[in-house]
DNA sequence: AGTTTGTTAGTAGCGCCATAACAACACCAC
DNA sequence: GTGGTGTTGTTATGGCGCTACTAACAAACT
């Protein structure tokens, strides 16, 4: 079984529920229908306990009581419980984020658009959203390249397409024909074997991407001290700095000497 | 301005935040980019707890750290901090829920199909949602009724809908005119107002269900005792019980005497 | 009588909020 | 330089609230 009981009560607790109302949620599907003695029989959940745990489950939408004697309880479909979680979840969205939106920098007019400044981006999958962003903010053209296939995902790939198909000079560079295939399909996006005599730089860097002249972030794959099985990617990128300017040109000069 | 502060602070905690999460990760919007010290005045988390806060909220995806002296903090931008949130919910429900499956009923397969069982539903949510489950069961025939167009919802709507093209006998009931023209458009969904001398039952009917001949439910509108400006709706429901049976006879030719 | 049900009280533990203290460092006047 | 002043990053320590868990009890049922 690939998700086990704890690990489904574990993810429901990151969904808000508490241990407790994990527990009777799965219990009355297991059940499909039953009294408070019925599920702490099947949980360690104490009776007692059942029956506020139940109705607060009951507020949730995700279980339905019967008044009857004794009181019988029913977990509502599991289509419809993940969905009135759903909802919820993008209604605490929308309040949350909509106010955020107004307050936006509303502090801090002093410091210009951009300043000098240089992020750390930690996490495979953190780096790729940074990346996906700045592709989109680039204005005239694109350059990634990565490693292997693994490092381009769903979310550039995307971002890549959109921009060439806006116009914006689109370039793919690895050593990987793996990565490359990816564009054989797309006309706007070039793919591109670097020279071999140049490699892309140390052998464990793992995407690069430069944008216009300013926009860059760059990636490396660490073996992490802690956890020796565990391929940790770290990147660093800044936009639209003098930072950016200068290593996006550093970079340019050293993956293609001669394309500019 | 719609949502005010507080409330997003709030939603974010719903979200599965702390407290200072939320205030520092608002803070970050706002500021744009700053240090530790710049955060905690711009919000009542003291400065000593900002690094593990921010440090958290990076483990998270919604900040980034520049590692520099001082530290620099910068919130994601919102439609990434959203769609990382979404991602991560959407993972968690499918653990949860993957997991839920594989057990559903896995015990009491001693009790039938289904039993006599009448079950509540409390709030105008979760009632619309059991509404439109039981008309995407029916097999045969859907009359649904409804005091007024807020009632009916989305959700049901498009339930009735997908049933009437499914070739099902579809009929919506209401005394309210509004309600009856939500179906002009749609040849197979057949609107009818009630006969006048009829009333669809007591005065504090919110809506009715009737499917094939054996599948029903019916939600009151009760000025809630507690909260007498709230109109809080309660419902009822069966489905292939002899209640059910009996109920919908009785409903149908109260409603409709003539019809059938 | 004996069991089950629904309710309430109460304790223990843990995570989060909040405050304080400290070494390391930067800045500045002299 | 030297010493003073302030800031930064880190760590320790209570308090408080929520959750987990136990216990007890009146009412209803067998």
């Amino acid at each position: 079984m690939a998700v086990d009981e704890d690990d489904a009560i574990e993810s429901l607790e990151r969904l808000g529920l508490t241990s407790y109302e994990g527990k009777v949620f799965v219990a009355l599907h297991k059940l499909g229908t039953g009294t408070a003695r019925d599920v702490s029989r099947v949980t360690d959940v104490p009776r007692s306990q059942v029956y506020s745990v139940t109705e607060s489950l009951e507020d949730r939408g995700l279980v339905e009581v019967q008044q009857s004697s004794p009181i019988q309880y029913r977990a509502v479909s599991i289509d419809e419980a993940r969905s009135t979680l759903r909802e919820r979840f993008e209604q605490e969205s929308d309040r949350a984020f909509d106010y955020v939106e107004t307050v936006h920098e509303e502090f801090g007019p002093d410091q210009e658009e951009e300043q000098e400044d240089i992020w750390m981006v930690r996490g495979q999958d953190r780096i790729a959203d940074r990346a996906a962003d700045l592709i989109r903010r680039a204005e005239n053209s694109v350059l990634f390249a990565a490693r292997s296939p693994e490092l381009v995902g769903e979310d550039i790939d995307t971002a890549l397409r959109e921009r060439a198909e806006d116009g914006l000079a689109v370039v793919v560079f690895s050593e990987d024909p793996a990565v490359r295939a990816l564009y054989d399909d797309h006309d706007e996006v070039r793919a591109v074997e670097p020279a071999t005599d140049h490699h892309v730089n140390d052998e464990h860097t793992g995407r690069a991407l430069l944008g216009d002249d300013d926009i860059l972030l760059l990636s490396v794959l660490g073996n992490d001290e802690e956890l020796p099985g565990i391929n940790r990617e770290t990147a660093f990128w800044s936009a639209r700095t003098g930072f950016a300017e200068v290593l996006v040109q550093l970079v340019e000069t050293t993956i293609s000497p001669v394309d500019r």
